[in-house]
DNA sequence: GTCTATAGTCGGATAGAC
DNA sequence: GTCTATCCGACTATAGAC
């Protein structure tokens, strides 16, 4: 037995995260998930105390993929900006973090992944605070900074300006079904990814040829 | 008695509203509903056939409230496109539907509503179609087809451009826990609005300058 | 570690008095 | 139209056998 060696911690962990994401905190069942995994609820009691323990866990293993998945590449831009900071390569760090984290927020495969953390963003529980310093609040301040060197200028601006840029990648996740329904798209894939990662660039190289022209917002 | 004319129909719509609002269906309770309206939870039944028929009419009564709020600023859109259909025209529409949805959509006064929808947005039910139908798709078709005008294209580019513009606004209010901890704000307030509504103005201008070059995302 | 059985709670619907 | 009382189903948690 035991072709697969995930034990059934992690087997509660992925269906838990599934049934979460889905239907929220409070709508999902323990019995569903447990029964999803195949066995019985009581499992969950024993593995994490209950099924709020379950959902931080969730959140803890979310914080732990995410950094994995764009942790390199976030490391490689705060180096990249610290070490040579002017406007060129703030704009190809902008552009880099942009298209890596396209990738990674409309990935069909992060789905369940999106749905949680979009959950967290809604009503935020305790949860928030492990998914928030583990990777959201780097990437904001990688971004916020970028857009600083190419203004010159930092604080609440290029603040704002970095949340309404990420903003534009979130709509597609978030806004799904407007976004099919005035598409026309019947799913987000890869094409999709192209039109939508391209419309990011073009905005992008838009916003830094009018910021270093010296007009701010 | 009666000091005010409202039915007690209407005051069970707006509670549920705001239960639904922060709860979602599912974890919004009839009983709590009704509670917070001094009413029996039966009244539920009899004015609405169920929890159901009462999610349902909040979804009607919000198309209604914001067609009557953004009703005329659209139609006027719609009416200057049509008449007056060149670039300069369709800038001044897109400066002028992004103000207006800014207002409505970060007003606090409306954030009972926004997180209806919000909610409706990321796992719709046989609501969707009603805010869909009655507001959401009029909206986009508008900004869609100012893009249009500016960059000479119309077709998926203007409309996947669309959404992003729109994503820059939404993303402060579907991602408010990030935004609070990232920007420091305690609130979105009226001076807040202000910063994200020149940011926003500021980046249309940039992206219709690029447009109107000739070039293509 | 994994299971079954059960206790205790709560929410939605309904019946029927007023 | 408005209320109280009650039913029934579904959920989490726990005790305890294996």
């Amino acid at each position: 037995m035991q072709l697969d060696k995930q034990s059934s911690r992690d087997v509660l962990l992925t269906s838990a995260l599934d049934a979460f994401g889905q239907h929220g905190f409070n709508s999902a069942t323990t019995r569903d998930i447990a029964g999803a995994a195949n066995m019985p609820m009581s499992q969950i009691t024993y593995h994490f105390g209950g099924k709020e323990g379950l959902y931080l866990a969730c959140a803890r293993m979310i914080a732990d993929h995410m950094s994995a998945r764009v942790g390199d590449a976030l490391a490689a831009v705060e180096v990249a900006l610290a070490e040579t900071p002017d406007p060129q390569t703030a704009r190809h760090c902008l552009r880099l973090l942009l298209t890596g984290l396209s990738a990674a927020i409309l990935d069909p495969a992060a789905l369940p992944i999106s749905r949680f953390v979009l959950r967290e963003q809604a009503d935020p529980t305790p949860a928030f605070a492990i998914l928030y310093d583990g990777v959201m609040g780097r990437v904001l301040g990688a971004l916020a900074a970028a857009i600083g060197l190419v203004s010159g200028k930092s604080g609440a601006e290029a603040r704002v300006l970095a949340i309404a840029l990420f903003g534009q990648l979130l709509v597609f996740r978030v806004a799904q079904a407007s976004v099919l329904a005035f598409t026309g798209w019947v799913t987000v894939g890869e094409d999709q990814l192209r039109a939508i990662r391209d419309t990011l660039l073009f905005n992008i190289d838009a916003i830094c040829d009018r910021l270093e022209k010296g007009q701010t917002p």
